[in-house]
DNA sequence: TTACTTGGTTAATGATAAGTTAACGGCTAT
DNA sequence: ATAGCCGTTAACTTATCATTAACCAAGTAA
């Protein structure tokens, strides 16, 4: 069962938002304030799926909460709730690395879909950095990856990689054959949104398309205005 | 079997992880503190392949544990878990010779396969160490490497190592053919990762390089932020 | 159409990691 | 003491690689 901690101050909100994310099979662990959410994060040694943080808040809010919590626990992701829907405040999140920005008021079946996503997103990420620790090569298409080597293998001969172009060929492995959205890449890849980390993205991708070109079931193509799709077919 | 010191304080966190453990076939010594794990190992002559250590115990921390360990079983590796991830305590970590380090929370899975890779490593370097105990000479293409005379001999012709020199070879020659960490070269053979030890590493490097030049399918590269890689090829 | 945006590609740039050689300084053994 | 050895530090050079810039092509809204 995926463990949710959700902190949010409004009585009723929480309330029937806790409600409803048990009716969905979540554990949730609901803290009424930010001093309250590192305790109970504390207590359970940051041992949660996801973290659900209302942005307004008494005693600390969420984004100095947010800032403590991804200096602890790196490794969980997190997502804003806010009354606000003001550009500063999202770029505010996402720069403490968010995961995701629901705005109020929202379908409480969006926040579960949205959840939903990120866990997936991250256990799908993990999955592959097992598979990459134990040394395993991935198989992309007529190519193997070896990104613990930092290879690219065709046909027997070896490609060596730089770290960058290595973590782009692995975050594109982690999702095959689906739409990823250009800020999603910049952020894990580049810990960074602005402007020149996308345009050296683009630099990147454009090598790595080249690295990639021998197999012809191996497309990166990039819907406009959105992010890219890695796509795999197999032959 | 594989024999693992585990050294946690939490009860919960200690039974789960010893089950998961003992699930994939490892026999677990569990201590809930370190003082106990003292015992345990000094009960078991140190025979264990690798101690897990979590770092905030009561009667005696994880840290304190670790030096008392090291000093009197050098060739066990060993790990710490933390709750805290700041940089300082990595740091302490690594200076105590650690061979990982593990923030809470992690997943299982990963901590199994950092132990599996610390301890296959170990492996790999007891094994040829034992080769060199025992008949003192090991094949690097055309030279007879002899670690413990200190010797790289070439058609007959005995060249005199120093002491770092062998080190660094033998290291090399405990992983051919793949991309090893800096940090793991400077951890093992340095036992620091500080600036000065990265750059005296180079020269070694540069030392070894030299050193090793005659034969052609011998090479050391190196890959820009990442490492080294060793290679062999066998003519 | 025009004016503007977004992304692709190539080349230039600059930061910094790594290579190399030499000088230094702490040991040890004489 | 002192000569020699050896690991480290320093100084300088070279190479690598992410970023930035510059220029293009394809989309999109007016």
């Amino acid at each position: 069962m995926k463990h949710i901690l959700l902190a949010e101050d409004d009585f009723d909100l929480g309330a029937s938002l806790t409600q409803y994310l048990e009716l969905k099979k979540f554990e949730v662990t609901w803290a009424k304030n930010g001093k309250e959410a590192l305790e109970m994060v504390a207590d359970k040694n940051g041992r949660f799926d996801i973290f659900v943080l209302d942005v307004m808040m008494p005693v600390m809010d969420g984004f100095t909460l947010a800032k403590e919590l991804v200096s602890t626990y790196p490794d969980v992701p997190f997502l804003f709730l806010t009354a606000r829907k003001t550009k500063e405040d999202k770029l505010k999140g996402l720069k403490l690395g968010a995961d995701d920005y629901i705005a109020k008021p929202f379908e409480v079946e969006e926040l579960v879909l949205r959840i939903k996503n990120i866990i997936k997103r991250t256990q799908q990420e993990n999955k592959l950095l097992v598979e990459l620790e134990n040394n395993a090569k991935i198989q992309l298409g007529k190519y193997q990856f070896d990104g613990k080597n930092l290879e690219l293998i065709f046909g027997g001969v070896v490609h060596k990689l730089t770290e960058k172009e290595a973590q782009l060929i692995y975050f594109f492995s982690c999702y095959p054959n689906q739409l990823i959205p250009r800020e999603d890449i910049l952020k894990k890849v580049w810990n960074n949104t602005d402007f020149f980390s996308g345009r050296s993205m683009d630099v990147f991708i454009s090598r790595v398309r080249k690295l990639l070109s021998k197999d012809d079931n191996i497309t990166i193509k990039s819907i406009r205005g959105v992010g890219l799709e890695f796509s795999l077919k197999n032959s």
